[in-house]
DNA sequence: ACAACGCGCATACATCACTC
DNA sequence: GAGTGATGTATGCGCGTTGT
């Protein structure tokens, strides 16, 4: 079958043979009996055409030629031993996955570069977004379905630890030609007449919104749900409304002029964005330096400083 | 279907330790 | 020194698996 006179089995045998003293020995060592030692050191020999023990007593002696193939047999065998280790690690390693999901609607322009800078720097840690969990991004992780979630609603679990990454502002955005676009900030009362697209989310904005003009004793918009950041964006920059989002999420079209961002309320509405994942399990990929690239990543757009400090 | 292969079983043969 | 049992290697033969 093989035309190779000397086989990796050939090198085990020889190897226990010379180690164990004898071929009884070495059959155990190799679970085969001491006759299949013996049919294979004899067929070796003849294909060799050399002895490699000499029968003296009843032992197995080692000749030259034996001696230098068990040196050469011990160098081989370990190399392999190691190769193979170092391919199963590889081989394992690269099954470590890190399941990520952001707590919010957008596009995610934002974070294949970042995947693709991870995927570089860190080759046994493959990043997966996991959209399906983007609704409740808490009960995910509690659930172990994701390592990471990237949240800005404040999060209050003894198994959770949360990272802070970066300062945001849910901001009231509009097309550029609308009338409320020439004013520094945008109003409660001001907001009342205007048509509101929000996000179709349980983490509700309509929720907080409400609060927020109830406070201010202003009317509530009408409010059309929309289930995509991009359908709500497109329908803003079309002038058919306004809508409140985490400015980072439209950043794009705002950096193409298709809609301008404006505070809701003098004083702004600041949200925080922050990395979190279970106590028990801290993800094995760095999360520092996934942190820091989006930190990195966010930090481009206007208004959006990073956080200083660490854990909470 | 056939051949090659690797193995195990049974056994032959060799040697050693021990006893008488 | 002969006898005996334990221990070790060698080999003929047949079987199951595998590749063609």
């Amino acid at each position: 079958m093989s035309n190779a006179m000397l086989e990796v089995r050939h090198l085990r045998l020889v190897r226990a043979i010379a180690e164990e003293g004898g071929a009884t020995r070495a059959a155990s060592r190799l679970h085969l009996t001491q006759s299949a030692v013996s049919h294979q050191l004899a067929e070796l020999e003849g294909r060799l055409g050399v002895a490699l023990f000499t029968r003296v007593r009843r032992q197995l002696v080692l000749t030259a030629a034996g001696e230098r193939l068990v040196e050469a047999a011990r160098t081989m065998l370990g190399d392999l031993a190691r190769l193979e280790r170092e391919l199963h690690r590889a081989g394992t390693r690269k099954r470590e996955v890190l399941r990520l999901v952001v707590e919010c609607f957008t596009s995610y322009h934002w974070l294949p570069p970042i995947v693709a800078r991870i995927a570089d720097e860190h080759p046994h840690v493959e990043v997966r977004i996991v959209t399906e969990a983007t609704r409740e991004p808490v009960a995910a992780l509690l659930r172990g379905q994701i390592e990471l979630a990237l949240v800005s609603s404040p999060v209050r679990d003894r198994e959770l630890v949360s990272t802070p990454l970066f300062e945001d502002e849910w901001t009231v955005i509009m097309a550029p030609s609308h009338r409320l676009a020439s004013r520094p900030h945008v109003t409660a009362k001001e907001l009342g007449a205007e048509t509101l697209f929000a996000h179709d989310a349980p983490r509700s904005d309509v929720e907080r919104l409400r609060e927020l003009i109830a406070a201010e004793r202003a009317t509530m918009p009408r409010v059309v749900l929309v289930p995509l950041t991009d359908a709500l964006v497109e329908l803003v920059a079309a002038g058919l409304g306004v809508a409140i989002v985490s400015r980072w999420a439209i950043a794009p079209w705002e950096r193409r002029g298709e809609i301008v961002t404006r505070r809701f309320t003098r004083e702004g509405l600041a949200e925080r964005w922050s990395a979190v994942y279970r106590r028990d399990a801290e993800p094995r990929l760095p999360l520092a330096r996934l942190t820091e690239l989006l930190a990195d990543a966010t930090f481009a757009a206007p208004s959006r400083r990073k956080v200083s400090g660490g854990r909470r």
